[in-house]
RNA sequence: GGGCAGAUGGUAGAGCGGUCAAUUACACCUGACUGUAAAUCAGGCGCCUUUCGGCUACGCAGGUUCGAAUCCUGCUCUGCCCA
């Protein structure tokens, strides 16, 4: 049994249904990965994603590093054992929070000089470490520590990008293959992944997937993108650097995105997606709503709306926030009760709101699969995107 | 009936002669949010105006003053206390 299984091929697109085999469980694709950043999805019990239907979930690599530390997560049994999730787990470098951090940090050949926030101590995240840091912490899949630039795209440093990150592409696999072999990991059956970089440049994203195939890796991210650059760029970024990647290797398009962004993605090859937006957005008082039936000027459509639950227009709306949505939130509560829980700063609001776009998201997901299998993914991709509706 | 305190923008509540269209908070409105330093952040919030600027405003009516939300007088109302 492979790594990664192509079930059924889309005839209309490159999207395609797929299954990851991992040591914690199958990840039926295209799937979407909540992210539990420092070991948990806020709010969220591990019990509770996995009712949803999410079967992975992505924690990070440097937060985890700083607390509680990945030697105490070794010591605890890896992350699995200690944020009692079964299922697969992807972590995430820390390659992202170089970028975020930028200003407090340092990008040398060596790694990443930064200081911790705690003690100011200062610290140096390599390849190597990170890879350490992520066997400690037994994901099932790990990524490379890269390098990117962020929007506006600029060739020259994009260039530059590429070629640190194959380099440290370089050093991780070598640590990895060091660790699989002579250490003692937590999770023998982690695989690591490359990441692709390059911005929206082709001849750099071809490049780029190419450093990476050469190292010999079974999966591969998209990374670089959603840092600001419009949605086209982003999909010229990922159709730039998916030819040049094996068909039958599972590709991450990393931190995308809005459901549209999605839906676009995976039309082009994309299988798995992990972003912010559900939850975050969830504790800032937006809700995902799947908008059925949309008129457009092609006929009716589907796809989705948002809506501020904070406004004042809900303070008496006694409705469900989507009449059609089988979350918790919408099979208990009005929108009325959210919006007075979000007022009033009651914990629970942002819990059941939380719950409400991580499903939207796993029902989004679950819905493009069926698109995929039946044979109507064609058709969900040519309408399905934000409709206003107020 | 007497005494005391007070009346400020949707609300609470600053201001106590000019720099006040009026601090601040809440409410309300807009907008952000894409590998989570984010249960966060930014902007607006009398009326007209793109800006400049103009107009009307701090219970009501007068007055003092170059100038009043701020001082004085009367009135109205509110709260507390004493009869």
């Amino acid at each position: 049994m492979s790594y990664f299984e192509v079930l059924k091929k889309d005839e209309s697109s490159k999207a395609r249904n797929g299954v990851i085999h991992t040591a914690h469980g199958d990840i039926h694709t295209p799937a979407f990965l909540p992210i539990g950043t420092k070991g948990a999805v806020k709010t969220i019990t591990s019990e509770e994603l996995r009712f949803w239907g999410a079967e992975i979930v992505l924690a990070n690599t440097y937060h985890l590093w700083q607390r509680p530390g990945d030697l105490l997560i070794y010591k605890a049994g890896g992350l699995h054992k200690f944020m009692n999730w079964k299922g697969p787990i992807f972590t995430d470098s820390g390659g992202f929070q170089v970028f975020s951090l930028a200003k407090m940090r340092k990008t040398m050949e060596a790694g990443v000089l930064f200081q911790f926030d705690l003690d100011g101590k200062q610290e140096i995240l390599s390849p190597e470490k990170s890879v350490d840091i992520q066997a400690n912490l037994g994901s099932d899949i790990a990524l490379i520590l890269d390098d990117f630039p962020g929007y506006p795209f600029e060739y020259q440093r994009s260039k530059e990008s590429i070629e640190l990150t194959k380099r440290w592409a370089e050093r991780a696999v070598k640590e990895h293959q060091k660790i699989v072999t002579d250490g003692d990991p937590v999770n023998p059956g982690q695989k690591l992944w490359g990441i692709v970089q390059g911005a929206s440049f082709p001849d750099l994203r071809k490049q780029s997937a190419e450093d990476m195939v050469a190292l010999g890796f079974e999966g591969f991210a998209i990374g670089g993108v959603a840092v600001g650059e419009p949605h086209e760029e982003m999909m010229k970024a990922v159709e730039a650097a998916l030819p040049h990647l094996p068909e039958n290797s599972p590709k991450h398009l990393l931190g995308v995105g809005t459901p549209f962004d999605i839906v676009q993605a995976a039309a082009r090859g994309c299988d798995t997606f992990d972003c912010v937006i559900p939850t975050r957005e969830a504790r800032h008082g937006r809700l995902y709503i799947a908008a059925k039936n949309v008129e457009t000027p092609g006929g009716t459509a589907e796809g989705y709306s948002t809506i501020d639950i904070r406004l004042e227009k809900y303070k008496e709306d006694f409705t469900p926030v989507d009449n059609a949505c089988d979350c918790y939130l919408c099979l208990n509560h009005t929108k009325a009760y959210l919006r007075h829980l979000l007022a009033t700063g009651e914990p629970l609001a942002i819990r059941l709101a939380t719950m409400h776009n991580l499903k939207f998201y796993l029902n989004l997901m679950a819905k493009i699969r069926s698109a995929i299998e039946y044979g109507h993914f064609e058709e969900m991709v040519k309408n399905y995107k934000e409709y206003e509706t107020n």
